[in-house]
DNA sequence: CGAAAACAATCGTTGGACGCGATTCAAATA
DNA sequence: TATTTGAATCGCGTCCAACGATTGTTTTCG
């Protein structure tokens, strides 16, 4: 029995859907099947009762519930109680490009602020080059881009992932028709691209 | 925070030592020291003081071992409430030979009585060769046996390892200087051996 | 005072646990 | 009957946790 196994349960027994629970958690729906099992077998006793595909707490389900949410609360409490310092507030301010934001960020901010709910996160559109002085100087405090590479000193660099440059052009484009596409064609077009600073 | 980190904190805190704690836990001392530190991490904050090779409870370790105490007696709680039929009681009948009881048996004993304290284990010593009546009549429940390969019907059969068979002789004997020695060269030689039923 | 013992921290390795995506199978719904 | 919804299962990859060995330090004892 693990907190971590009580914490899906929970969420499990108060949605009473797996994947909704799933999807609370940030877990994929298999893996939460997979804890839910773990924790019947350690405890010996099935804790839902699996109608078709509609699921109920069985009695020993509904006890282990009130546990499940005493014990939740207590970590809480340890945290608050403890931690004091490591509970991070204040203010991050990062700059990056729209395109990044729109694609990536809903679903990181969400992470975050479920284990950072006292950071405020403030975001800034990346619309011109003076990263290094604003780093510098504070202004922001980090800053994501799309780029080959970035050497600045005082400044801690990373490289997240790799990601797929693609050409893209209305079906009607004289270029649309051909197979494999040249930097060579692109000779005299005009091109709607990302900024890189 | 897990709820194993929390009991190894507990077993630290009470003993105010990590190599007995590891031992209570059946734990290498390495691990314990891996999951205080873990545990101070994620909490943010030192629970023991480190005086030379002295530990000390820190304000925020006297704090989390209150807690500690009270989230496992929850858990032992929510065993007992839940588990029910799970907790197995009873005895199980055991036949092996006195050279294995005496080098595994003391700690399996002890591993197998934290686990399911309610069932009794009684050993016979394996000194006769009817093991497969024995173990179709109920006589005993299992067997562990040193042998090449056994093949009873309805007795489920497992290699647990192998065990090398180490030839060893006083001294003195004339086949002590030998650097090798056959299998021939016990001809005619007294040996004292495990009886292989 | 020097030698030995006690003990926690660290490192490298490895097996197991855990998470994921894809798939399957059953049930509910259209 | 077809489609959708939802949980279980499987195979795979990755990461974590336990281990043994070692180190460095402190304490104890000869």
């Amino acid at each position: 029995m693990e907190i971590r196994q009580l914490k899906t349960f929970r969420a499990v027994a108060e949605k009473l859907n797996f994947t909704r629970a799933a999807e609370d958690l940030h877990l994929a729906q298999s893996s939460v099947s997979a804890q839910i099992k773990l924790l019947e077998e350690d405890l010996g006793i099935r804790l839902f009762d699996r109608i078709g595909r509609r699921i109920l707490l069985t009695e020993a389900g509904e006890k282990l519930l009130g546990y499940a949410r005493r014990m939740e609360q207590m970590t809480d409490e340890i945290r608050g109680e403890l931690s004091g310092s490591g509970d991070f507030s204040g203010t991050l301010t990062i700059r990056m490009p729209e395109t990044i934001a729109s694609e990536y960020m809903p679903e990181v901010v969400e992470l975050f602020h479920d284990e950072y709910p006292k950071v405020r996160l403030e975001f800034i559109n990346c619309d011109d080059a003076r990263l290094r002085e604003e780093l510098n100087t504070g202004r922001i405090d980090m800053a994501f881009l799309m780029t080959d590479s970035v050497n600045f000193k005082n400044v801690t660099v990373e490289a997240l992932k790799p990601e797929r440059l693609v050409l893209t052009s209305a079906p009607s484009h004289p270029l649309a028709a051909k197979e494999n596409i040249l930097s060579a064609d692109l000779q005299g077009q005009t091109v709607l691209h990302l900024r890189v600073d």
